[in-house]
Parts: C-alpha cells; structure tokens; sequence
DNA sequence: GGACCACGTCGAAGCGCTTCGATTTCCTCG
DNA sequence: CGAGGAAATCGAAGCGCTTCGACGTGGTCC
C-alpha cells in the first residue's frame, strides 16, 4: 500500500504538502502542486480511509437505516436507497447499509464508533423505537417519513395528508359519492408506519369536508386477499363507484378483478392509485395516481443532511420538508356511470374442472 | 468522545490491557476482565472505528455492489442486499452500500482506500466491466451471479441451467410439445446479464434433447408489452401449450391477458415461473415455478467471503457455487388439452367509449 | 533601506487504537 | 531451595493522516 509519506518522497516534499495539495486547505504553488499530483498519480497513491477518520474525525460515511420488512414498498425502498447512495457520492460520502432489524443499538454503534457522521432513516412509524436516540441532535439525522412528533427532529417526506385530500377532490370533482380505500397489508396499520396513517387522515378528513362517504380497508397484496376485501367492500357499500389505492401489489389484482366482474375501468368504477409513477403507467389500465417521488425522496434527505452537517443552524438544518403532491390524470378515473353497477355483468371463464 | 485511554485510567490498568480484553489476544485475570468490562460499560465507551481501522489495518466493512437499474428483479435485489447486511453484522462486519454506476473505479476506491476490506458484487453479467479488477484476487470479491469465465473468481447462483431445464423436464414430463419463454426485458439480454441466458440455455438445451419446441421472447413488464409480446408468440406458435414465465412483472399481465382471451389456467395452458416464492403464491394463479432464493444467495455469498478472508485456502474460498434449483408445483400447470386452444373463447369488456 | 507581511513549505505533535517485547509475580520441579 | 517457566500486565512504538505553529523568502511600504 502506498502512503502518504512515500508520495512525498516521490515528490521531493514533505508529507503536510502533499496533505495541503489534497485538501487545499493552504495555498501551494503551482509547480509544487503539478509535481505531488504527478507523484500520486504515479504511484496510485489512495489515502487510507481509517487514517483519515482518525485525524481528521470525519468518516466520510453516513449510515443509512432501510426497513427489514419486505410487507410493503419494496421497489420505492430500494429506490430511495439507490438515490441517497449517489446523491452521498456526489458529496464525496459513502452510504453505510443498517437493517431495521437492529433498531436503536445499530445507531449508537454507528455514530458513537465514529463510524457514520450522520444517519438517514426510512420508513419511520408514528412513535418509532429510534427516536429518543435522536432527538435534540445527538447525531445528525433525518427521517424519510414523518413520526407524529417531529419536534427537533429533520423529517423529509411526500405529503401524504395532501396526498390523500387530492385524491378525494378529483374523484369527488369527477362526481363520485362513494369512496373506498385499499390500502397497505394490515401489519402496516398495526405499527403505525406514518405514510398509511396520514394518507387515510387526509381523505377522510377532504371526504368529510366534501360530505364524501370513504370506506377504508387494510389489504394485502395477494390477489386472494385483494379478493377477499374487494367483495367485503362492495358488500357493504354498493353505491361505491371509485377505489384509492395505496397498494402497489394489490393494483393489478383489483384491476383484474374488476375486469373479471364485469366493471370497466373508468366507465363503471374509476381507480386513483398512490403508487410510484412507473407502476401507474405500466397498469393494465394507465392509473390516475399521485406519484411517489422515491428519488426525489432519498435526494433530498441527503441534501437536508449535508445542510446540517455544514451549517447546523441553516434553514434546512432542521424540520419538516413535505413535497407537494402531484396527481396525474390518466386513464383510469372519470365521471361515474349514470346507474351505479351493483352486479356482475359479462361471464366470467368457467369454473376450473377437476 | 471517551477513549481507550480513559477507560484505562478509570479502571487502573494499562491501556494495552484494555484492549486484550476486548480483542481477547491474552489472557487477562477474571478480576481485571470484571474491572475493566465496568468501566467501559459506565463510561459507554466505543472504540474509534477508524483507530482502529487504521491500527490492524481491518476496517469490518464489506462493500455490496447494487445494480442501480431498475428494470430487473428489484425485490430480489432488495431482498440479497437485506440478508447480506444481516450475515455480514452476525460477524461482526458492516456493509457499505455501492452503486453499480460507478463500476470499477468505485471497487478499487473503497478496496484501495482500506475503507472495505472485500466485495460483494450483484446484477453480474457475462462479461463484466468489474471482472478485471477482481481476477486473481485482490480484493477479495464475491459474486452473486456467474460470469462468461468465472477462473479465479468466487461466485455463489442459483443454477439458472438446471432451473430451465427442470422447467422444460415438468412440462414435458406433463405432455407438452410447444412452449414459450416469456424472459426478462430485452435490455437485460442486451447487457448479457448472466442468469438470463444461462436459464435461456437450459430451457434449449433441455427442449432440444426432449424434442420439445421452444420460442424465447423477451419482454417488459408493463401490460401493454406483456399483450405484445402473448399475441406474437400465439400468432407465430398457435401449437404452444405451456409457458415459462421469467419476469416478475411481467406474470400478473400475462395471467390476467390469457384469461382475457379465454385460456384458462391450466386447463388450457401451463405457466411455469422463474421467480421468487412470494411472488408465485400470491399470483391470482398460484404458480407453479422454481424459486429465486434471494436471502440463501445473500447469505451464502457473505459466508463464503468470510471463509476467504480467514483461511485464503479454505474449500469455500475460490470456485463456483451454484445452488440446485427447487421445483415447486402450484395450480398453474397441467396437462396439455385434449385439442390446442386456437383462438378467444369468451367475450371481453366492451371496449372503453371516448 | 529596514520593518513588515504574505506566501509557500516544513516539522512535529497528535488522533485512538493494536501489538510486540519486556517486566513482574508466582508456581512448579528437580 | 534456586532455576525455569507460565500468567498477567505494562510501556512504547507505530498505523497513516491532519493540522498547527514556525520558518525562510521575496516583495512592499514609508
């Protein structure tokens, strides 16, 4: 391995100059600076990263916290990972990969060993374990996703308050009187995982605004169970005429199943989807849908933080950023039928023998 | 920060008996041990990860090489990158998260660099970019995946060969004749990513032995390149009875394109997938379909790279390691019928008015 | 023309840890 | 009962880098 000290032997310099040229914290001339350059370059110099750490106290390395489940947003998590992992490059950081599974202890290693700076979290639930770990500054952090207290904390997140409200509003603009809502597997709703919880309080809150009725229903992503609340919901509420769906496994059983009974999509029952926007497209029926912005996501929680770590008392240093909510219409939301449709209308293939 | 030396001093003892305790290199008395394992317990103390880095020259880091394309296989990916984090901390290592697009700059920068001390690399292709730089051994590398030329490399895969094969060995041990491959979208064959053609070579290999017909299409996983793709494949081979499905995305559409027209599963074709097993037994059909093993593949790659990195000459530390494929049969495939099904059978949905 | 000030460079002191003798103490054995 | 050895601990020398103060050197100012 090749150090410092032997690049500036090579150079005929000392070892704070070649030091000076890498970081150009103090001038150096330029024939110096050609001549060390040339040296490294030679040698295939690289500094050593522990090294580094140690003198400088800086890592160069952010941890990031990726949700051990695989119930939900599997695509939109490794999405966002992917975005904060080049996003940190392009700062000069590396991207440490912690499991969810380890919780509050995988911080304290990471940060109190000096071996991250900082922390990103996803998928952070309404009262998340990790939490206490970070409130006040203890290590810089930031949430993708927003806990219900977010005081001293520096969340970034979709609007999924907003999200929900827009959804409401074009189906209701579109005439629709009845709502119901797919939504994330139960397991999503029972650890209070905050984009659910907030999405449904932004359309029940625009439904009761707008006098709208909404009908929510957990759901999982298998089409038997897509199957099974499908039937529960039109059981109940007949008069339902659009669905939101915040599911992306279940958004093509529910089209299928609609297909196979005989509701057209958007002439019957119209479908707004809350999903990534390549999910939305490539549907069997192009989806009306708000977009997950998972890029948008990860770069921004990386660049909060990096606000942070230069200038911790700057604007992006701390609080909430919620990006606005964008909806897309495509092709599968329009106006109600004029009668609802209660029941099935065109066969279905036969039965499977034996 | 509390260091190494504080907790010496705490403790009364020398620094250098600190860390025997904690390596455990030398015997130090129970007593001393209890004294010591106090005061780094009360002071919280954490070693520098970057002291000591930089004194044994061990980092405990290892780097996982993620594709940054999404057009493939992203909860396998996922799925890979989650188990190879939860092995790699189960001995004591971290994993620093690459991109793909850096490619072998970004491995010789953080092997180099001492930041991580091995590699494991993903989305493998015949002839990798990243391949050079790992020939011979130095950095100690995995891969997930197997190369056109896998000499001196260390690769961990599920046999995707054998798996074609044990496809086309189930349909026509069923009694089909013809049968179409559904494969991964085209830019994956472009990139020669390794297990698409590998399976591509054992379904012909198979077929061609067993006399069994056999048409490769490639596809995308939206529904409208998915119906594309079905119409050309029942338009040039209306004899095909049986299809195997390598696209995760792409198994919903054609599932929901073959009930469509009046091809019920199995009665009238067979669907074999290459896929994970989540995915074939929540499909509207429960698949029948040999199982990508995401988390056995991530696992295996981190113990074989451990097997490396302590006994260079170990069984596990060069070579191949292909896992054999498993077979499992759902509802989704049977025997041929009687008579081909030529052509639609049941009504659709009127089509959509303007 | 001597005092002063950049500028460019060097030397040395750590950063917190590991590790290798060296040292001390206490047994054990002939 | 003294030599030899094992067990337990210490001290010091780095690991490769950053950073701070110091040191020439040449130009500038009155």
């Amino acid at each position: 391995m090749v150090t410092l000290a032997e690049v500036a032997r090579h150079a005929g310099v000392s070892a704070s100059t070649v030091s000076y040229v890498l970081s150009g914290k103090r001038p150096i001339s330029g024939p110096t600076r050609e001549r060390v350059r040339a040296s490294i370059e030679r040698l295939g110099y690289q500094p050593h990263a522990g090294a580094r750490a140690l003198a400088s106290s800086r890592s160069r390395i952010i941890a990031l916290m990726v949700p051990l489940r695989t119930d939900m947003y599997v695509p939109v998590m490794l999405e966002i990972a992917v975005a904060v992992a080049t996003t940190a490059r392009a700062h000069g950081y590396d991207v440490l990969l912690l499991t969810g599974e380890e919780g509050p202890p995988a911080l304290r290693r990471v940060t109190g060993s000096g071996l991250a700076e900082a922390v990103i979290l996803m998928d952070v639930q309404l009262d998340d374990g990790r939490l206490p770990v970070l409130r006040g500054s203890a290590p810089p952090a930031v949430l993708v996703g927003l806990p219900a207290d977010p005081a001293g904390l520096n969340c970034v997140d979709l609007d999924f308050a907003a999200a929900g409200a827009l959804c409401v509003d074009h189906l209701a603009g579109l005439g629709h009187r009845e709502i119901a809502v797919v939504g994330g597997s139960p397991g999503v709703y029972a650890r209070h995982t905050g984009f659910a919880e907030r999405t449904l309080c932004g359309l029940r809150e625009r439904a009761g605004h707008l006098g709208v009725g909404l009908l929510h229903r957990p759901c999982d992503g298998s089409h038997d169970a897509v199957a099974g609340v499908l039937a529960r919901i039109l059981d109940e509420r007949p008069g339902v005429s659009a669905f939101v769906v915040q599911n992306e496994t279940a958004v093509e059983p529910l089209l299928a199943l609609l297909r196979r009974t005989g509701r057209a999509v958007p002439e019957d029952v119209s479908v707004v989807a809350v999903c990534p926007e390549a999910v939305a497209a490539q549907a069997s029926v192009p989806l009306t849908s708000v977009a997950i912005p998972a890029q948008e996501l990860g770069r921004r929680a990386v660049e909060r933080l990096f606000a942070r770590l230069t200038d911790p008392g700057g604007p992006d240093a701390t609080g909430v950023e919620l990006l606005a909510p964008v909806l897309t219409v495509r092709e599968s939301s329009g106006p109600p039928p004029a009668r609802p449709v209660t029941g099935r209308r065109a066969g279905t293939p036969s039965p499977p023998g034996a």
